[in-house]
DNA sequence: AGAGTTAGGAACCGAATGGTACAAAACACA
DNA sequence: TGTGTTTTGTACCATTCGGTTCCTAACTCT
């Protein structure tokens, strides 16, 4: 009916994304975000609306793959008990900050920080942060916690979570990040 | 000799701190920061460097005053054991938070996430990041707590300590916070 | 092939960015 | 009361910001 896209929308949302968790919004200025996506002007502002929709997009595309993927993962019986989900993903994490290939961190921590996105983005990542915590929460259920002592407990991993992508994300972690393992055993009751 | 200034140079650099810290640096233009410090663009411009150089004194005065405080404290006997004064610096950082009044966070917390001031700020944040995780660990081998293992307690709760600040300015941590201390105590022995 | 529709790209927009130049104003000292 | 020195405020600078306009190119369908 028409002239087709040279562009997958998908593909350079994804780039868009990639640019915002490493930037953020203000820093990633509009130039920066075409050339990443690999598109001009007159593409972005036909395909999408402006520069805010765009972030708030890439934050539902995180919410999406990456959120979803680690809520996935937690709440798997076939990776294990639930605390040994738990300290997998914090393996995970400890991976890839001692690989010194994060210093990205978490895009929806770093967004929390950012501030960025009106009230819209800020909607989305507290919805995006109680996913997570119910993550967690739902791991520590599936180990017969009681259900507010669980809560708890969550919480508590979330934020020793948040804590360690920050300092991925500032190069600090490199052996921080075992050493915090052992605190998230603590946490879970493995004393021994 | 001359004539004298019409500002106190740190009581400009204190509002200038308090803008950064709520906005970050990008976020913070010239026009607000001037408006924040009660100058004008000569007047800033003949008493400081540039923007970026008021940042790095911001950031300074940060670790001065607030860190400096922090570590204070933690190393105070007076404020009770080892265990205890890392507890009731929590307790201070959930108060603010249920206050409803922090949104604001830890500064250095924030610009680690912010990532800009260049290499000198990346310098200076790291160096204030082991100056509070030392500040934890001398509060812990004040209880008589092995070297390593104080070492590594002190970089968990210091990863807890930067999650719970990352959630306080998201507005997240009316009862996270009281959650959070639970667990904190989990974390120095706290077995009940 | 022709008509209709949409994507692409470049020119352009006003506003705001961080920073500079310079003249007037306010003081200290002789 | 000058004279010298420094602050202050304003006007100005080039550049970049996010966003719009509009014409042409590319495609689908009849």
């Amino acid at each position: 009916m028409a002239r087709p896209r040279e562009f997958d929308a998908d593909e350079a949302l994804e780039k868009a994304m990639d640019l915002f968790w490493d930037v953020g919004y203000d820093e990633a200025s509009l130039s920066e975000l075409l050339g990443a996506m690999a598109i001009t002007k007159g593409s972005f502002y036909k395909a999408f609306q402006d520069k805010q929709s765009v972030y708030l997009a890439a934050l539902d595309r995180y919410n999406d793959q990456v959120i979803s993927n680690t809520v996935a993962f937690l709440g798997d019986p076939a990776e294990g008990t639930g605390r040994e989900r738990i300290l997998a993903l914090f393996g995970r994490v400890a991976d890839l900050a001692q690989k010194e290939g994060d210093r990205l961190g978490c895009f929806l921590c770093n967004a929390l920080v950012d501030k960025a996105g009106g009230p819209e983005a800020e909607a989305k990542l507290q919805a995006m942060t109680r996913r997570l915590e119910n993550g967690f929460h739902r791991a520590l259920q599936d180990d017969g916690l009681e259900v507010t002592e669980a809560r708890g407990t969550a919480r508590g991993i979330l934020t020793a979570y948040f804590g360690l992508r920050v300092l991925g994300r500032a190069g600090l972690s490199d052996d921080m990040a075992t050493d915090c393992i052992r605190q998230v055993e603590k946490m879970l009751g493995r004393v021994h």
